[in-house]
RNA sequence: UCCUCCAUAGCUCAGUUGGUUAGAGCGGUUGACUGUUAAUCAAUAGGUCCCUGGUUCGAGCCCAGGUGGAGGAGCCA
């Protein structure tokens, strides 16, 4: 009958002190038979229920278990009690559905990441992961808001490509065809004209390309969505389904291009800080708890709110890839042998370079640009020097590239010898080439790996705890 | 895919040179207590020691293979 409040509701408008309220949401503590911590996902924040437990039917006052839900009616009043400001005096209350404490994993206790991994499905009942996710749509929301609020169009790239030409990674199949009983061409290969599209397709490694067609018309555009990669590859950082942002601007060069990632960057970590106050001061002090129990050297040097605001309110630090492997040439580390890996000019750059230049020398985001053209990808535009390209890479403390980036090569001749030399037959990418034919123009765009923002703005360490549902190598439960 | 480490109670972990009956804390249950904040106190239940094979009189412990997990590398976002 009555409607019900939500928690965040109860704990911050102070007008419903005093009144009858209506809250519902899942039990995490019930202590001296008395106190109900309940949360309803509204707010990090418990509100305290008050039951009378003299007056309590017995039978009903057992099922209020860790992970019931409940609903309560009661008056909101302010708390005797010193660790919250009001509470709730229980005038009714309903168990509306059992949590069987021999069986509920979750307690309220300390857990692993890896434990909670296993339990995804519950694991957004814990104080860390509704925090994490929370934040994931803050950021997920303002991403479209920086967009839209800057003029850029969100465009709805393929899921399912019949592109081949990306290059990005390994792609995942997509086929209605009966896997016991291929049908086969005459010379025994499978007959993909048997299809369903008529053709080898695959999920999507990249909106890219099509942000670009998008891009020449409509002038910027950014894609959001999910990206797929068959990479066999077994690190905090990746996924095989993942979450891409890619905005691309026409007749933006790669400075201009830089500024926007920087601009883009900093606004997100402002808005997190603006707009996610409990959830990130939750994590926050989670971090510092945690980094108690770790020796000295593995300790954060900032905490996560420290961190944030370093973003947003510093500078990155921009440099060219030359200039980055003349820089770790007369490092330390490298005078002292400590590098696995020689940086030389014409190799990329290994993780410890990088994490060298981002975490020990400028000790802040940096951006590199103008890499070799032999491991950056075919789009990207020629410099004059005619041996790099005008590519970006923007590098964070403890996350590693989190943006990837880069001018696109607009000239019809150079990119078509590009295709010539990374072996893409022009007919695959004619559609893609056209844009260069007919009324080209300079452009650039980049890639931001959304679940390593979210990495960034959460403090958390494995890219797996800031996905519902982690697809990784040998894993797709649930 | 490569390197290193790990897998024991619901959870986090200990377990001696290979030895007979595998432990602790937390959580659960039962009871006491009741304005608590990870409540407290007492009692109690709970185990395919990841799987398969091997060595041995005897394996949680040693060996081989497998599976899964973590960290690092490569690839990248």
């Amino acid at each position: 009958m009555t409607k019900r409040t939500k928690i965040v509701d109860v704990l911050t408008n102070d007008s419903l002190i005093g009144k009858e309220v209506v809250v519902k949401g899942w039990v995490r503590t019930f202590r001296s038979n008395r106190f109900i911590a309940l949360n309803d996902g509204s707010t990090i924040n418990n509100v305290q229920v008050v039951v009378d437990f003299e007056s309590m039917n017995e039978s009903e006052l057992k099922r209020i278990t860790t992970g019931a839900s409940l609903s309560v009616t009661g008056e909101l009043v302010e708390s005797q009690g010193k660790g919250q400001n009001v509470e709730i005096i229980v005038k009714a209350l309903e168990v509306i559905g059992d949590a069987d404490p021999d069986e509920y994993p979750l307690q309220p206790k300390k857990h692993s990441m890896e434990f909670l991994r296993e339990k995804a499905h519950l694991r957004f009942r814990t104080n860390t992961f509704s925090a994490v996710f929370r934040i994931r749509h803050a950021m997920s929301y303002a991403i479209h808001k920086y967009f839209n609020d800057n003029g850029f169009y969100h465009l709805h790239s393929p899921i399912i490509t019949g592109s081949d030409a990306e290059g990005a990674g390994e792609m995942f199949r997509v086929t209605t065809l009966d896997l016991d009983n291929t049908p086969k061409t005459a010379d025994g290969s499978i007959d993909v004209s048997e299809d369903f599209f008529g053709k080898e397709t695959n999920l999507t490694v990249s909106g890219q390309l099509e942000a670009e067609l998008g891009a020449l018309a409509l002038g910027q555009v950014y894609t959001f969505g999910p990206t797929f990669r068959a990479e066999n590859s077994n690190t905090s950082r990746h996924l095989a389904e993942f979450w891409m942002v890619e905005p691309e601007v026409a007749f933006n060069d790669l400075v201009d291009n830089m500024d926007l990632a920087e601009d883009f960057l900093k606004y997100l970590a402002k808005y997190a800080l603006d707009n996610c106050k409990d959830d990130i001061t939750f994590l926050n002090n989670r971090e510092v708890q945690e980094d108690k129990s770790k020796p000295q050297a593995e300790r954060n040097e900032l905490t996560l709110i420290e961190r944030l605001e370093f973003v947003a309110n510093n500078d990155f630090e921009r440099i060219t890839y030359t200039d980055a492997i003349r820089l770790l040439e007369n490092s330390k580390p490298y005078k002292k042998k400590k590098f696995k890996y020689l940086p030389e000019w014409g190799k990329d750059l290994q993780s410890e370079h990088e994490r060298y230049l981002v975490e020990k020398h400028f000790k802040k985001p940096v951006i590199i640009t103008d890499y070799p053209a032999s491991f950056k990808a075919f789009y990207m535009r020629e410099n004059e020097d005619g041996k790099t390209v005008a590519a970006m890479d923007i590098l964070f403390p403890g996350i590693g590239e989190i943006v990837g980036g880069s001018q696109r090569e607009e000239r019809l001749d150079k990119l078509k010898q590009k295709c010539a030399d990374f072996n893409i037959p022009e007919e695959h990418v004619w559609w893609y080439l056209e844009t260069r034919k007919f009324g080209t123009c300079k452009h650039a765009g980049f890639g931001l790996g959304f679940e390593r923002l979210v990495m960034f703005v959460t403090g958390m360490t494995n890219i797996r705890d800031v996905i519902p549902f982690p697809r990784t190598p040998k894993n797709a439960e649930f």
